[in-house]
DNA sequence: GAGTGGTCTAGACCACTTT
DNA sequence: AAGTGGTCTAGACCACTCG
């Protein structure tokens, strides 16, 4: 296994040149699910660099889940496909886009409104401040998908009422004209029958299933930005996503410490 | 901020003191959301170790989604709170007990059956190849809420069928008997409603509108280890789970190439 | 015993933010 | 100018796995 030399002159990080040579290898099916990588030693004799550099490149592979470490034995690709199409924190336009449909809304409803006290209470803002409602019937390919509506305190976006184009990408605006990037979203989800007004808007008998979701999107630092409830075709819309073990310490602090330093040492899992 | 001295004697990494340290002060409310945590200078110098050190420690905490860094500025909490109820790969009995409610079982089935194609498939087994099914109506605090439906190799746990109490947990033989770990799931959701048979086993009416999982269970190699369909009531069970923001440089490397030195050179975000 | 990843040190230069 | 995190170096010792 022979990298491509890195570039020293540009400013890309050389851990990230060699994580970015080495997803290459995977992607291009040189490097197959279960195969060693090149060990630290090796990338840091073949590259010239640092035996810590190398360390970090292929610690980033192990934090995307490309790869896995074994003590003593060494990193080999996860059978992980990269391709997969798990959920994100996408909007529906991303999502849609994601799968070769075309994005589309009918807007019911886009107005400023009081925040009332669970929105507020989700958004962490004062009960009453208002918010911009935004109230859509999206579609794919022209077929309605689902009936969502978003609420996002004003005082962030104080003139997205004016500007926003309501059948276009909110995700997207809120990300270049606001500098609003969605990082995570915290939400439930529910399995119910639709009510004849929601029936109605969806083109579909009253009593099908549909999903009704309730999200709290946030950004990095963990402020909460959006609030939206949905109601989804159940007959059209599938969730698909990865669920991964969490750490345990995290979670279960006391119980860990009971466990001692047999369980500790040996696998203090951070990632 | 003052951390308590470090066990320089102990098997535990220092990295894992000093970030056990810093969970706690989170979680005492001594740090809130928004403050920052102590930078790495500060930990170095306060506690003895080398920057890396700290730096690692913090890290940690970052991967886990506990804080956040602002280049220039510092590491900071994040608002999310340590004991949400996401979502994670848990067994029924699992989940039950993080809720505080009793697991139970009604075994339906408990046997040896061939692995039909769509099965096969999906654990990376040969087709018709023995598979432990096992069939169970889950109880919590002895209400019927799903229907579950496990398929596991036998190769893989020859003796299961002889040893395994099928009321018990399943993950947790898995686990200590053949050491056999779930990493992480993929996941099909579904909303339905419930058929004559299922409406009869969780003792709802006809029509109700249930969830329907399809999940695929893998080590941390990625090597696919169960296969289950479950039924559940969504009369009272909720799905709430955290959905986050994936790095593009994974799913859209293409474009992200693209974009050239600007963006990447300033966040080469990897965790 | 050779090779692997896990931890740790004591420095260094940089870009960035704040004062 | 001072402080922050981001990157990088060239070493070191350890526990682990494998032949």
């Amino acid at each position: 296994m022979v990298l491509a030399a890195l570039d020293r002159c540009s400013v890309i990080p050389l851990y990230y040149q060699i994580q970015q040579r080495l997803l290459d290898q995977i992607r291009s099916g040189a490097l197959k699910s279960g195969q060693p990588v090149p060990s630290e030693q090796e990338i840091a004799a073949g590259l010239g660099v640092s035996r810590m550099t190398a360390r970090q490149a292929l610690k980033s592979l192990c934090d995307l889940g490309v790869t896995y470490t074994q003590r003593g034995r060494g990193t080999f690709v996860s059978a992980n496909k990269l391709e997969k199409n798990i959920r994100q924190v996408l909007s529906f336009t991303e999502e849609m886009r994601a799968r070769g449909l075309r994005a589309d809304s009918n807007v019911l409803c886009f107005e400023t409104v009081p925040a009332v006290a669970e929105i507020a209470s989700a958004l962490h803002a004062a009960s009453g401040e208002p918010l911009i409602k935004l109230h859509r019937i999206r579609l794919a390919d022209s077929c309605p998908m689902g009936i969502e509506c978003s609420y996002i305190p004003q005082r962030l976006c104080p003139d997205l009422l004016r500007t926003f184009d309501a059948s276009t990408s909110l995700y997207q605006t809120l990300s270049e004209r606001y500098g609003i990037q969605m990082a995570f979203a915290d939400e439930v989800i529910e399995a119910a029958l639709a009510s004849a007004k929601e029936a109605c808007l969806l083109r579909i008998a009253k009593g099908s299933p549909v999903f009704i979701f309730t999200r709290v999107s946030s950004v990095q630092s963990g402020q909460a930005v959006e609030y939206v409830k949905s109601t989804y075709r159940a007959d059209r819309y599938k969730i698909a996503h990865r669920l991964t073990r969490l750490n345990r310490e995290l979670l279960y602090p006391a119980e860990l410490k009971e466990l001692g330093n047999a369980q500790v040492r040996t696998a203090p899992v951070d990632g």
